[in-house]
DNA sequence: TAATTTTGTGTTACCGATAACAGAAAGCGT
DNA sequence: ACGCTTTCTGTTATCGGTAACACAAAATTA
């Protein structure tokens, strides 16, 4: 491998000289740039960011632990962070938990190890605090994205699912639909304990019951399950005053397996119950299907990376800084308005 | 940040010492390893990887460097890279091209620099031998996937374009089409050459004539183009003898595009047209539309590291080994039996 | 019990880069 | 030509680990 001592070397100079052509450092001759740039290009030198980053305790490196990469919700995510910190000069090394606890403790242990500067982090639950602690001990910084857990201080990049939900279930209740059933996230995730709330408070707010069996709870990486059938069937099964017209399904992939699950039972969507979601589900038909509230998903990327690279470069910062992406709503064929077929 | 200085100093044992508990290696006895142990987890030590791999000369990392991380043919890929990676003790620097070229000779000096001990790549052009001999000269392995290149000598792990165009073409032409039209991917690109080869094959075979304007060309990644709009005018503008009744698109995102120009022509699928692709589109649908050829995108991914991780822990393996995975053909809605409408 | 082997631990040097200091060479004013 | 800056380059020590060697203590053998 070749190091600085070989074109020093080869140059007739000092290793000295040549890190400072390297890094335009203090003060070289002309004729002194010109002869270890030759050197350098003659040995293809690459400088080697181990030892760099072992005397500077910086390794321009962000970490990003993503939960699902195979959603396309994360994966924008991540393609907007990586965008943006290598826009601002550093490298991104990309996990994936798939909702573990385990393995994302496994992660931030390798992160530790591999010195990130910082870490961009979507945790699996409340206790991923322990997790951040342990970053904040060595100094590094987290950005959480997406959800929030208890006890964190620091940068937030959220989408307001409070909102998005109260605009999915206000505009099923304005096209008529009145028995509205929840499939949510797991409970121990901030977003669906929103999307919940939201929810509740906006039937409640229009006067529409909450039935038995109307709450139910799915994973958020669910696309195809037995869990799904199982809630549905339940849902289906209610006597006609509570079978739900409309569903509200707490994501993307909880939404593909609720239509699988329903396409099984022979019901209709949108013809016999209406099905409205969080995220973007991927349209590639001619005509995009799903009535969704989209996020942001580039954005809460790029602006993820963004904050903790500013924070790494600044220490005058505020103590924490909480974005909230509202999420924009795209009506389509998933929902209908209510016929009354009494 | 602790070091195992001061390890060794709360343990009172040499620096040394804690590195062979650290590492099993050595002869240790149990009381000395239980103090060290004990001084570990009370200073909450990692090692920093940075230092290690400046004398092993080692980083356990693996770049992994996609065109495209948004097709989630390549996220798919990615993912079974990753897992497989992790399985066997290395990490994943993840990035994405873009199918630019200059992103890749960028990406390329950040994997010298950083020091990764083997480049999984899917190369944007033939030129990206270049970076692949620079690679080579400072003794990185690399892996092919997806798509090979002149000139390269190691593994490849790839999908059979070849024949998995030929099986969608004769699908077609089993069900009646006579007048099947290309649009190809990139002309630089050996999938897209092959999946020309096998089409132009696979007609001449059966006899069948390709008219002028029937191979035409997009990016990859083009999932909603004007030039799609500009090709597919040109293919139906054809008089009816040429017209095509099918069109055979290179990956799921040209065929996407297809759908979408067709569409705002008016013309259905698969009742006016014909459509069949490379590559799952991700149906999330009651039932999935699109007949395709399906990667087995995972097992790519998982291949392409296993392949490299071998080459880095074993020198007396052979030159090159060219893995070569059939894909599945789904017949689906877009491809209907031709009625003669004469 | 002395000689030999095995076990357990420490010392020194080094990986490749750079910060901090030192000192040589060149430029400048009088 | 002399001293005094300024510019340029080199030397030494260090970052945090580990390989290679050295050596004391304990265990084993003769």
């Amino acid at each position: 491998m070749v190091t600085i001592y070989d074109i020093a070397k080869n140059a007739k100079v000092s290793p000295m000289t040549v890190s400072r052509v390297i890094n335009n450092s203090g003060n070289i001759r002309l004729t002194t740039r010109e002869k270890v740039e030759k050197a350098i290009k003659e040995l293809g030198y690459v400088p080697n960011s181990a030892a760099r980053s072992l005397i500077s305790k910086r390794t321009k490196t962000l970490g990003l632990i993503l939960s699902d990469i195979s959603n396309p919700f994360f994966s924008k995510v991540a393609r907007g962070a990586e965008d943006k910190a290598v826009e601002m000069g550093y490298s991104v090394f990309m996990t994936n938990t798939d909702e573990d606890f385990e393995k994302e403790k496994n992660y931030i242990n390798r992160m530790l190890s591999s010195r990130v500067d910082g870490v961009i982090l979507s945790p699996t639950n409340n206790n991923s605090i322990k997790h951040i602690q342990k970053l904040n001990q060595h100094n590094i910084p987290v950005v959480l994205f997406d959800r929030t857990i208890d006890g964190f201080v620091g940068d937030h990049v959220l989408g307001d699912s409070y909102k998005g939900s109260r605009d999915l279930v206000k505009h099923l209740i304005d096209i008529g639909h009145e028995k509205i059933a929840l499939v949510n996230g797991p409970h121990h995730l901030s977003t669906s304990r929103e999307r919940q709330r939201a929810y509740v408070e906006t039937l409640k707010l229009n006067d529409l019951s909450i039935h038995e069996h109307y709450i139910s709870e799915l994973d958020f990486r669910s696309v195809q399950s037995e869990d799904a059938h199982q809630i549905l069937m339940k849902l289906m099964s209610l006597d006609k005053k509570k079978q739900p017209t409309a569903i509200f399904a707490a994501n993307n992939f909880i939404a593909i397996s609720i239509i699988r699950s329903l396409r099984e039972m022979n019901i209709n969507v949108p013809e016999d119950v209406s099905i409205v979601c969080f995220d973007e589900i991927e349209h590639v038909h001619f005509d995009p299907f799903f009535t969704v509230a989209s996020q942001p998903a580039l954005e809460i990327g790029r602006i993820s990376a963004q904050y903790l690279i500013e924070r790494l470069e600044n220490d005058n910062l505020d103590e924490e800084r909480i974005v909230i992406l509202p999420p924009e709503i795209h009506i389509r064929k998933s929902s209908k308005p209510l016929i009354d077929k009494e």
